[in-house]
DNA sequence: TCTAAACAAGACAAAAAAGTCAAGATTAAA
DNA sequence: TTTAATCTTGACTTTTTTGTCTTGTTTAGA
């Protein structure tokens, strides 16, 4: 259960259109060098966040990425089942169903996706409740949760 | 935010010792043809959870494996992060600061690690307060949440 | 029309994770 | 003492994920 680099790097980059949103659009170099992500990975994120309905872009050389709508319509739950997938799917149990047993029979494997089935509902319980625009305020830091500690370890 | 097929798979093990404790050891080949999991991967598993010190082995001829304390004692929160790791731990930052900014400079970085640490909040929430015990009650899968759906998918 | 700055997309390479294998060590019993 | 059943360990192969590259398209302006 390990966050993919693809849902750390995506969100920042769709944090920082959502940051510097002023009419005008932002291009990947510009993302790339602020967030310190290369260029090409940079292109790589704004496509599969394109091709999830979060941003827009417009070619050509004034071209670049605004978000596709205002970001408080924009639920964080959605961008990271795009970015990474959901924790556990319908898709999960026949990839590990191992053998030609069935749920029926192993029952380890039906109680392991009860657990699994449960985690994502807590996991969605904060999702879901999320916007883009939640994510900016500059209080979410320290939001109902005493988070302040991560400061010191990460500075 | 994937689950890891050594979540997975570890944890299927280890109910099965749990599920069959009667005094007697339970041998690789055993849990093996059980589950429906390779031989050579029940031994990685195992191997696993006898460093984390979940389960206890003993070698040769009636050798094999046990629970190293009663379920009740054995917090599924421990067994996920001895074989899948966290969802967000302080080495993520410096894995995913990109160039050699750090977390005052980019906004993006800090807003998404405190979601991160949310999520792990969420996450442990569930996790603590399970044990394999837990996970063992027939009536574990329609506690409190409705997965009766869950049986109909995976049959 | 030509050029520069930007996005687009698929292919490729590198890294990480998952799974398998082979050689060895231990134990009980014949 | 020999044998068979078992665990132990590190190395190896395969698969998946991540990140990069190359080629192409689009647009505005000189």
């Amino acid at each position: 259960m390990k966050l993919s680099s693809q849902e750390e790097y995506g969100l920042r980059c769709l944090l920082y259109l959502a940051r510097h949103e002023c009419g005008t659009s932002l291009t990947i170099p510009e993302i790339s060098q602020s967030e310190g992500i290369s260029h090409h990975n940079v292109g790589k994120m704004l496509r599969i966040l394109r091709q999830g309905g979060f941003v827009e872009s417009e070619r050509g050389q004034h071209g670049g990425y605004v978000l596709a709508r205002a970001p408080e319509h924009i639920v964080v739950a959605d961008v990271l089942n795009a970015l990474g997938g959901r924790l556990f799917d319908s898709s999960f149990c026949e990839q590990h169903s191992g053998a030609e047993e069935n749920c029926a029979h192993t029952l380890s494997a039906c109680s392991v996706r009860a657990l699994w089935s449960r985690l994502q509902d807590a996991v969605d319980a904060v999702l879901q409740e999320l916007t883009l625009r939640d994510l900016l305020r500059e209080g979410y830091l320290f939001k109902d949760k005493e988070v302040s500690h991560l400061l010191e370890i990460t500075h």
